[in-house]
DNA sequence: GAGATTATGTCAGTACTATTGACGTAATTT
DNA sequence: AAATTACGTCAATAGTACTGACATAATCTC
């Protein structure tokens, strides 16, 4: 600024650089990155009307088969209408089902059915296809530090909920790391 | 439950696993790590009364100042239409600036101002800062191995459109397609 | 047992981002 | 002169999210 009150608008000409200590090449690669990603399994959803909503429910009710409501929408982290739509239209379409709770009759357990695993499968397939291209030149250790790298990309609190070794939730002790 | 015909809407118990050779650890890591990556910059924007879109246009016109409508849709792959309501806001609050094209005027460069640029790097500081966090204990060669696996994700198509190392697209040496 | 709390469901209204399709205008190309 | 291109805009629709309010049944607490 060296003018005083007529540059406000004035144009910067200037590519903003990693000049400041930003990062901006990471910063914009996860961008491309998770638009390509999420982009594979649109496609196939699309034929069923779904969206990326549904998926993300179908994928957590296939890790963790058996979950309550109330922990899907902690893992989501959305409203319970935000969910509401989906999880009907889910059940509605028997991609999914619903059982009482064992221990305590007010929740809903969520499972997948046969088909709701195949979908799941199937969506998740290019996604896996498209993570092991990205890798194929990598060894173990490389695989290790980019799950290192995502995992650390999460805020702290949430961590508990994700698990990278098996995908079981049931209070096990999997001490991976 | 043991029945052939009526168990298609049967529960089933067991976790998908990596059994079928699918990824999920990383792919779940993915969706989370992306979350609580574009949570932070989402409050900044909350205080503008901007979105998730507003972040992209000001990013990508901050990294490549002077680039037009059209490669600015084909960078972000969507409308015009979706684009025009969120950069008329950019420009109506001063943030970017339209210039004619030298060449061609009926093309519109898109440059930032003080204050769009100064808001680019708000958004893009804590960003910056939790990968910074992700990678602490890292060296060169980690942090490349990162770079290298994004883009590895994205679209081959895609990739000449990204440049990791200096975040220079003045020259127009891009073949118009 | 009465009352509070919890788990879930649902209705209504709103916001943001995206889409397709159509049309208009000015500038450039053929 | 005609066609094409770059951009802008109007209209309608979809998908995902939000807040707030209210209902019901089950469980917990005193």
């Amino acid at each position: 600024m060296t003018d005083k009150s007529s540059d406000a608008g004035k144009p910067i000409r200037t590519a903003i650089t990693s000049e400041d200590g930003i990062d901006f090449a990471i910063i914009e690669l996860f961008f491309f990155a998770y638009r390509d990603f999420t982009s594979d399994p649109d496609q196939i959803l699309a034929d069923y009307g779904f969206g990326r909503a549904h998926h993300r429910v179908l994928h957590f009710v296939n890790r963790r088969p058996g979950l309550t409501v109330a922990e899907l929408l902690d893992v989501l982290k959305i409203t319970k209408q935000s969910l509401a739509r989906v999880l009907k239209q889910l059940i509605d379409t028997d991609h999914v089902v619903q059982l009482q709770g064992p221990r305590d009759r007010r929740q809903r357990e969520l499972y997948p059915t046969a088909k709701g695993r195949a979908l799941a499968l199937a969506l998740a397939r290019p996604q896996s296809r498209r993570i092991r291209a990205a890798l194929e030149d990598s060894g173990a250790a490389e695989r290790t530090l980019v799950e290192r790298f995502l995992e650390a990309m999460v805020n702290p609190e949430l961590r508990a909920q994700i698990d990278v070794g098996s995908a079981k939730m049931s209070g096990k002790s999997h001490g991976e790391h």
